[in-house]
DNA sequence: AGCTGTGAAGTCATTCACAGCC
DNA sequence: GGCTGTGAATGACTTCACAGCT
């Protein structure tokens, strides 16, 4: 299989709540590549491309079957199994990220969360207990969760990362608003909340 | 001034943002591209052209002034101003977003959130006063905000979105994990929080 | 007839490489 | 010597356009 670009694999998670919304609104069992391209604000033949990168799942004269495209795309992805993740920070925008829809039906699920603040270890959010940082070492080693989720203040993004990568998680979700560095062999993506509020002031301006 | 690649927009937020940390830490007065290149996880030659396309602001031998470079950016992005700014679903992620860092040092103002929990009507986050879904009109048209920040669940986005374009809002960002239709003429930009975590499971599997 | 899959063409973005300046 | 600014070269991604299948 040739590598495949990165806008390719965004674009496939848009798809993917494009099908599931055109399956819950029409029912229909198939979809084009015009449809889909509609629904995603895309070219159709973009989407046909990006859909034949992983085999040729269409039937001609009739589009795309809408479960099996879904199953496909889902194994794709990676996200037919659960997801481990520790949550780094028991803020509003932790909670927010747990209660988000999708976060679990996606499989994702949080084995545990840090925070240092003492007012908040020992308690929950939902089912999730939250730990002092001190700990983080040794539960992750315990748990094995593949995802760190950072959302602490951006002082404290570095040492987070640091600490689990140390502890070994081999993917972090950076939400907090600072570059951090990692090894090459971590998988680390950056999510800024405000970034597109820049860029709509930008567009604006 | 020739069309700006929207890439290059996106990475101006991000040498804004290491700008400032390198200010922090090192206090020195000028940067090099090959310096703020390596901060940004880019190419020198990417950090000059995407500085070029505003002027030429850069000493030959020395590099880009730090506080001069700074200011230009937020020129460019029009981020001189205070923004006002409405948000509509008062929940976590609302929450989060208002107690992002950056959020107010960017200059945005949030002017009034809007829910239709009766729980959560007449209550307050921090400053800002929580009124019903039912009073957004009159509101966004009495402080005229140009930003409509759409933190509801996917279900009700694009009614969120509709009532933000009849009241005037310039520009939308969509947090709902959900795809919004607006017309052309309002800035629309979609956040969402778990396609990083897609994508990081994409790199891992 | 309608739609996919894909080579070829076209477009856009990045990197190279170097003249020119401090 | 070190660094910017930028045309040229390269590379990456998207769109076109059509053969081929149902």
């Amino acid at each position: 299989m040739r590598k495949i670009p990165e806008p390719t694999v965004l674009r496939l998670s848009t798809y993917r709540r494009c099908l599931e919304d055109f399956k819950a609104q029409t029912n229909l069992p198939f979809v084009s590549s015009n449809e889909l391209g509609r629904l995603a604000h895309r070219n159709a033949a973009i989407v046909r491309k990006d859909l034949s990168y992983f085999g040729e799942y269409g039937v001609p004269g009739k589009g795309y079957s809408v479960d099996h495209l879904l199953k496909h795309i889902l194994r794709i992805m990676n996200l037919r199994r659960e997801h481990r993740a520790v949550l780094v920070g028991a803020g509003n925008l932790g909670r927010a990220l747990l209660g988000y829809p999708g976060f679990k039906k996606l499989g994702f699920r949080v084995v545990a969360a840090f925070d240092n603040d003492p007012r908040k270890v020992g308690r929950k959010i939902g089912e999730v207990a939250i730990f002092p940082v001190s700990k983080l070492k040794s539960e992750v080693e315990r748990k094995k969760p593949a995802f760190g989720l950072i959302t602490v203040p951006a002082a404290a993004a570095q040492e987070s990362a640091n600490l689990l990568v140390e502890a070994g998680v081999r993917a972090i979700i950076n939400f907090a608003p600072a570059r951090v560095w990692v090894p090459p062999r971590i998988v680390l993506r950056n999510v800024d909340l405000t970034r597109e509020l820049e860029v709509a002031s930008y567009y604006l301006g």
